[in-house]
DNA sequence: TTTATATTTAACCTAAAGGTTAATTAACTA
DNA sequence: TAGTTAATTAACCTTTAGGTTAAATATAAA
């Protein structure tokens, strides 16, 4: 078994999971709805494996609603890895502030 | 292949791998001083490629000082994490907040 | 030039991830 | 009750992840 962040990390390593977490941060959706953009792409299976992947991660909760399965974002999971990622703020903003720095020399170069 | 972002976040789905980031957090360090911790548990080429699916994220960078590796910490990939997270934030500081309010009336109890 | 130290590469193994199609379950509707 | 819509489960396949041990490479030091 594994520990929860690695398994928030894991869940966020794909981009149609990520897309599917970005279509619900636009509000509530079932499965069929979510899966609509990717159906060219991929199965309905593949959808219903990519929610429970997510929802095992705790970064969606999945309700029902008589044949329907609406999804939405559950905000724990995100502040769990906000919070790791804290630890490691110095270490952006500090790569951040040289490109700033850089941006202001070519800018200034005329 | 794979997206950088998906790349990125499946670097850090692995606790061992989040250890070493952590060590790396403190300064500088070389393949087998970051390995030692670990020792018990795997063999140096595990650490080794752990330490490859970091560099190939873009969270470290592996230098070369005779026969040393001295590894540091990249802001840059940890910067593209923080910035995809921000457009979640409202989703966890709202449930931050209603755990501050649960917090509130628990300890307003007595 | 041999030896010691630091690290990587190669070859292999097992389990899990991400997809498929076909079948099944659940709930509503005619 | 039969049919329809929504979603899941089962059985399968292929690729990748994470580990191993043994061998190879790189650099320094004797």
């Amino acid at each position: 078994m594994e520990d929860k962040l690695s398994q928030t990390f894991a869940a966020l390593a794909d981009p149609t999971r990520r897309a599917l977490l970005a279509q619900l941060s636009q509000g509530e959706a079932n499965v069929s709805d979510l899966a609509k953009p990717f159906l060219n792409d991929m199965s309905l299976p593949a959808i219903t494996k990519h929610l429970k992947v997510l929802e095992k991660a705790g970064l969606i909760t999945k309700t029902r609603e008589a044949q329907w399965r609406p999804c939405k974002l559950n905000g724990e999971a995100f502040k769990e890895v906000a919070d790791w990622m804290e630890q490691y703020r110095i270490f952006w903003e500090e790569s951040f502030d040289r490109l700033e720095a850089y941006l202001k020399t070519v800018t200034s170069e005329k």
